[in-house]
DNA sequence: GGACGCATTGACAACGTGGTACAATGTGAG
DNA sequence: CTCACATTGTACCACGTTGTCAATGCGTCC
């Protein structure tokens, strides 16, 4: 500790200037002449010197830190952003910390904004990304932009709220999979949704439903079937489907994200289904699991890694800058991988 | 912020007694009553107070703040150890930082040091915890206790160094998966290893011939391929072993985890080998697509969550005094979980 | 040439907490 | 009654940075 802690007094005297002007360095303010910078920069150089975080922060409220809130860290979409965010994060010089919104404690507005503020007085973070089903919440919107904290949601398909948003056009995507599957002949497609609270459930059954009525396809209320985008609750919609009578089953299944149709797929080895001659699936996100699974998983491939990314540059453009980001949306592109859990209808 | 912004002498005020006595209460310090005491608890309860992280680790040196390292966290073993960690973070009201560690800025030791000088004056945490492979690392750990950072590693076998230590006991472990393949008559075995920079690849390798050899059984080294832990290299692996002539495969496979485990069972899936019956294959660490493959694979689970857990617990308990946590080293029970990849030897 | 504007630089206070030093009180024991 | 000791308060400094404001220098315009 003690070696390494060089101060900015110690810089200016190094270069000969005063303490303020080394403080202006370092903010890139300007009132500096270029050829006192250079000697700054250079004598910030030969001692290695490093800001105090904490000082900083408590002259100027602001934290360096952004914060990730999630419900849980173990999903593959949380991760993926997490992932692209950090990378971002780090190259910026800021941190990341990760906080998860415990679920009990956040169930009237009251005590999510007493949790809120706790959180903010031990250290106002400069920014903070919100994924699922978090970023559908208007509430945590609604606290956040009354703190006045920057905030990017992460795949809400809704416009109207506060705070900037990063995601994909949920509805083509779920159009192009569903056409996919029509052009392969299928007919009898059934549909797996995801949790009921977050809106890309809603927006991909949406996109689901109008590609086949375009189709000429009526959709079957039997072949729409919950899901809790997690595994069990993609095996469980497998079963189900695959107890049907051969000529209700469906020859296809779309379920809203990966770990979901791995469960259809799990469920249809189980009972001796063919996968893609008997039962094509596609899922959603591209996964880790999509690849690992046999037959590897046709699905959407969200950027993921882009999400986080952008979010936190986003975010760190912003910081500084007092306005808060309204409205800002950026619509990423979606991509169909097609892998081997999807072929043509065999009559 | 402004409405939020409570400070120490506000709660003081509120509740009739000096500054003094608020700090003291907050900081557990003797010297003040018990009645004193609990007035004071109140008044910060009503008025929502909440210390300034910023004021207070400037002034104190301490950042209750705990870093997470790792080189990725795309792997289900450092994200469930992240998850662990979180959880029982928070429960004590302090911050995780996750920071990835670019493996081309820590080439040799003074990058290394640099490295983490500059973040330890922006913020010096209270505790870090590694995860493999820098757990491994000698080098780490010596910058970091130079620095004088209490450190806790997850996974390593080795008891040399300084920190503490969260494990499982790895070569058990390992004795005890084969004696599972052994007891269901297997005798011709295959090993995938792991990286060959991690220890546990050894151990585990080591525990895995023993185990062969005290039941009369000698390690073919056709049968020892090589790993990197992922998908990619367990098929790799698991295609290199089908393609043997029939009286040269093995009827049995330990991956040392479960990504490569994976990939074997794809391979066999690819080959139309039936796992289990005519291969049968043993993972390790219970990683969540131990569950999603079909058929869902036989393991030895680690205790991933406890040992993110475990880890940030000996942190904050160490945290304030300024011990050091030397040699303390927690060995956490592992489990065989056995499922549906792994069966009989058939004659 | 003097007044003025503007860019540059510096001196000093302030952020909210923790620590030190000591005074002022109350309380019980010898 | 006195002394020892625990409790509580007063007062101030320190942590390392940024913001405020004044001082300086320099060129420009009347």
């Amino acid at each position: 500790m003690n070696r390494s802690m060089t101060k900015m007094i110690d810089v200016a005297r190094h270069a000969g200037v005063s303490l303020k002007t080394v403080s202006r360095v370092l903010n890139n303010e300007p009132h500096v002449q270029l050829a006192l910078r250079e000697k700054v920069k250079e004598a910030v150089r030969e001692l290695g010197y490093v800001p105090s975080a904490s000082a900083r922060s408590l002259r100027s409220n602001r934290t360096y830190s952004i914060h990730l809130f999630s419900h849980s860290l173990r999903s593959n979409f949380v991760n993926s952003v997490q992932f692209g965010a950090l990378h971002t994060c780090q190259v910026a010089g800021y941190r990341m910390v990760v906080t998860m919104l415990d679920q009990a404690k956040t169930v009237g507005i009251k005590e999510l904004r007493a949790w809120f503020e706790t959180l903010v007085n031990s250290g106002k973070p400069d920014g903070v990304i919100l994924v699922p089903p978090m970023s559908n919440d208007p509430e945590i919107s609604k606290v956040m932009s009354e703190m006045n904290i920057p905030v990017i949601r992460i795949g809400p398909n809704d416009i109207e709220d506060g705070g900037g948003t990063v995601t994909i056009d949920d509805h083509a995507a779920a159009v192009e999979a569903t056409q996919h599957l029509l052009e392969l002949g299928h007919r009898r497609i059934a549909f797996v949704r995801g949790k009921e609270d977050q809106d890309s459930t809603h927006v991909r059954f949406r996109g689901f439903s109008e590609a086949l009525e375009e189709a000429g396809v009526s959709v079957d209320p039997d072949l729409v079937l919950p899901g809790l985008f997690d595994f069990e609750s993609g095996l469980a919609a497998g079963d189900r489907l695959l107890s049907y009578p051969k000529d209700k089953r469906p020859s296809a299944v779309f379920a809203a994200n990966d770990h979901m149709a791995a469960g259809v797929l799990v469920a249809a080895h189980k009972a001796g289904v063919q996968v893609p001659d008997d039962l094509s699936i596609i899922g959603f996100d591209d996964s880790e699991i999509a690849e690992t699974m046999w037959p590897a998983l046709t699905t959407v491939r969200q950027p993921l890694y882009e999400f986080g990314s952008v979010a936190m540059e986003m975010l760190i453009q912003n910081s500084g800058k007092n306005t808060r980001i309204e409205g800002e949306r950026k619509v990423l592109p979606y991509a169909l991988v097609w892998r081997q859990s999807t072929g043509p209808f065999q009559g």
